[in-house]
DNA sequence: TGATGACTGTGACCTAAATCACAAACATCA
DNA sequence: TGATGTTTGTGATTTAGGTCACAGTCATCA
């Protein structure tokens, strides 16, 4: 099936390794595909994340809804990206987050002893598993910092410089909610930087 | 030696499984014991990050410096905590990051391609990785939720019921900065918080 | 085709937190 | 013991960014 396609050039891809024809079969024995429309929740807040998607097509958002009813994007993803609420999907939890597709989207879905599985006996996949997590505490670290020190203007410059294709795919307000801003700063920003 | 027991028993509890004496003995072999007085640095910015290190007693603090001079603290570390910038210890870039001890400090510490050893051949260690990186994952996922979405006074009393134990080691300005405000608001929240 | 809902721009105003400045409390060490 | 550095408190002022309100643009779909 040619979505597994992509899914296996990525394994390869970021692990180094080649996958076996034995590894594809038990990949595709356990990875289940499957389709949400826009709109649709892949997360409901206060449900367990029994399931980890990776992104074949499409995109998605995982936000919170805070008491007073306003939305806080905490990650915007795209082809290639890894879902879940990793609290949730490890400690089999209640989550406290959303994940709803802003695109019709293509996954292929595992649950978290099928991963354990898989990190056994497919060695490309656990290799690719632990440059993910390298990458993951790069990524957060960078993230964090910019989160706590930089002013929205820089939080701004620095999605262009690492994430341009974001503001291609997402509408501004969603892009404003994953940054920590209110659209109208948003707006007033993109105002002044260029021109 | 008295330093590896607090690292062993640290290992097998978050592990789960229980080191043999091949296991000890390969750890003390490569693991260096490593003692740093307060103001020291473990690591300083430009340099890139060769070891990591576990703490066995003291603390110390992880923070950048910016343009205008002022210190940013990204992670204050005690006991049983990993010390390293991440991105260049995985990597080997130049950091920019400092690392400094608060008080005297004493530390375990190995280079990268030990630590894929360890990984390879004693499975409590290697269980013991994917355990903290599960954690680290969600603490990153909870910390930026925090950073983004929260006030002054939320972030405060997260610290107050996720890491009481920071108000006893760290002093206040510390603290500021690992929570992204400045001394003075600090000061200003704990004055009206209780009471 | 027009109508309804989603997205963006812009002004007026407000507020949380930063900055500046100075003083008090506390530690450390010669 | 006093002297110097470190940490904390508190007032006055400033500022980045949020909130509110309304208007304009754009897309979708019947």
């Amino acid at each position: 099936m040619s979505n597994f396609q992509a899914f296996f050039d990525y394994i390869q891809e970021i692990s180094g390794k080649l996958l076996s024809e034995d590894d594809k079969h038990l990949l595709m024995a356990h990875f289940r595909p499957k389709k949400l429309r826009k709109r649709q929740y892949f997360l409901q807040e206060g449900d367990v994340c029994k399931y980890i998607g990776f992104v074949i097509k499409g995109s998605a958002r995982t936000f919170t809804v805070d008491e007073k009813g306003n939305e806080h994007i905490l990650k915007l993803s795209l082809e290639n990206w890894w879902l879940a609420d990793f609290e949730s999907f490890y400690l089999l939890t209640p989550s406290r987050f959303n994940i709803e597709a802003l695109e019709d989207l293509e996954l292929l879905q595992a649950t978290n002893a099928q991963i354990e599985e898989f990190l056994k006996n497919i060695p490309a996949f656990s290799k690719m598993a632990s440059v993910i997590s390298q990458n993951y505490t790069i990524a957060n670290q960078k993230r964090m910092q910019a989160a706590m020190n930089y002013t929205a203007e820089e939080r701004y410059e620095d999605l262009i410089n690492n994430y341009p294709h974001f503001l291609k795919r997402f509408p501004q307000n969603m892009i404003a909610s994953y940054l920590g801003l209110s659209r109208e700063t948003l707006s007033r920003i993109r105002k002044n930087s260029f021109k």
